[in-house]
Order: structure tokens, then sequence, then C-alpha cells
DNA sequence: TTTTGAGGGATTAGTG
DNA sequence: ACACTAATCCCTCAAA
């Protein structure tokens, strides 16, 4: 693929700190419970540190990366009262609300696939692993290479007992095509987020914006061949790129 | 021909 | 006990 990374990652990281930017500035009820997870962070540093996920490259400085912030939040969030708090929140202010949920445990509700792989999305340090084809229609490719990795971090995270593999998530996400979480995209390695799943987990990023979702499976569609891909996939990352800019 | 990815049936396991 | 949601195993198929 010919995706100019810098720029992936630049944007990724930007998108985590509009997000950061936008609980505190305008989610006041939440934002609330942000600052104070913040303030939490701050006071246990051990909290920082994630162990999972010191095998994956992060550009960032050692320990303090977007991951570490949501997986912070996740331990913060297993206070009760907060989390609490977090639940009587209007669903349209609870920003990423998959990416703060607390660890499965009694009264939590589990972590899921779709909303870890969402997660991952906004996460610098696993651009490498996976990444945006065409973010404002939830369009999103795993990494060959690193696709594994992301599968183990998976795994790890649910504290499964045996290693988690693409192959055994991939059957996973192909459980979410009747159930309309995830579909496939018929390019490899590439899935779509449903509509109604991408404003769910992100809808900050569809308010004031005229971005219509398209769905890329249609009855009898072909496969695109190769170059077609490239140049439909270039014209697809440029133009939502330019919409992301042209609301901002 | 081998590798990689995809698709899905069947069964098992953990959780709420 | 039951329904969900994967996790696991395993097989077939197709494209590169």
């Amino acid at each position: 693929m010919n995706f100019p990374d810098q720029d992936i990652l630049g944007q990724a990281f930007e998108d985590a700190l509009e997000v950061l930017q936008q609980h505190s500035d305008r989610e006041m009820q939440y934002s609330q419970g942000y600052k104070n997870c913040l303030t939490v962070i701050n006071h246990h540093p051990h909290l920082r540190a994630s162990p999972s996920y010191s095998s994956v490259p992060s550009t960032e400085e050692p320990g303090y990366s977007w991951r570490t912030v949501i997986n912070s939040a996740a331990d913060f969030y297993a206070d009760d009262s907060v989390y609490h708090t977090l639940q009587n929140t209007p669903e349209s202010q609870v920003m990423h609300a998959a990416a703060v949920q607390p660890k499965a445990g009694k009264g939590r509700k589990k972590l899921r696939l779709f909303e870890y792989l969402h997660e991952s999305l906004y996460d610098p340090a696993m651009a490498n692993c996976i990444q945006w084809v065409d973010k404002p229609n939830g369009v999103f490719q795993f990494v060959s290479k690193n696709k594994e990795k992301l599968a183990e971090l998976w795994g790890e995270r649910k504290g499964n007992r045996k290693i988690m593999t693409y192959q055994k998530m991939a059957r996973a996400l192909r459980n979410y095509g009747r159930t309309g979480e995830i579909i496939k995209i018929r390019r490899k390695l590439t899935y779509q987020f449903s509509a109604v799943v991408l404003q769910r987990l992100a809808p900050s990023y569809f308010l004031g914006k005229e971005t219509v979702y398209h769905p890329y499976i249609q009855p009898n569609q072909e496969y695109q061949c190769a170059d077609d891909w490239t140049n439909y996939n270039s014209y697809m990352f440029n133009n939502g790129y330019a919409l992301q800019h042209a609301n901002s």
C-alpha cells in the first residue's frame, strides 16, 4: 500500500487530540469525569504503563500513548461511582464510550471486538496494525505484516487463555456480517463499520458534518482490480481527508 | 505449487 | 437455565 504513514499517523493523533479537546471544552458533565480521570492518572503513574502493549512500537513517549490514556481510563472507571456517572450521561455526550468502558467484570459491560477495533483505529501506536482506508465511511484495513499482533493484543485484552490469531479474530468479524456491526469489503483485510456502529462509537465525528455514509457492498458488485482499487483508495482517502478539513 | 486470505459449520466457553 | 458473544477448531476454496 502507498499510505502516507506519517500523515495517517499525524491525522490519527490529531483526531485523538480533537477527542480530548471536545471532552474538556464541550462535554461539561462528562469532562468532569475526564478531568478526574487525568487527575487519577497523574497521581497513579503506574497506571500509565501497560505491559501488554510494550511490544508495539510507539511514536510517542514511552509509556504514555493515547492507548495508555484509554487503558488508564478503563482502570479508572473500575470505580463504580464514576462508572455510574458515565452510565447516566446521555449517549451523545459520551465520546468513545467503548474506549472508556470499564474492564469486563461484575456489573460492567464487556468490551466487544468491534469496539476494540474502533478504539485501535484512534490509537497512533496501533497505526502499524490497523488503519482507516475511508474514515468518513468507516472503512478500515488490517496491515498484513502486523495483523497477528493486533489479534494477539485483542486476546490479551480479553484475557483469553490461548493466543488470539488473526484467523480466529476474522472468524468473529465474519459473524458481524450477520448481525451487521461490521461488513467485509471485497478487498484484502478490509472491513467497514455499519453506519449505526460508526455513529454510536464516534458521534462527535458526525456532529455538524455533511458526510453521507456510503455502504461499499452493493448487490452484484464486482471485484475491483488492484489498479482500480489503488486509484479508488487514493481518491477516497484524499476525499475523506478533504472532508474532514472542510468541516473543521 | 505454496502461501495467504476468505468463508463458514460445528462446538465450546465465558458472561450477564 | 438461558441467550449472547465470542473463541476455537477445522475444512474448503480462490487468488496471487
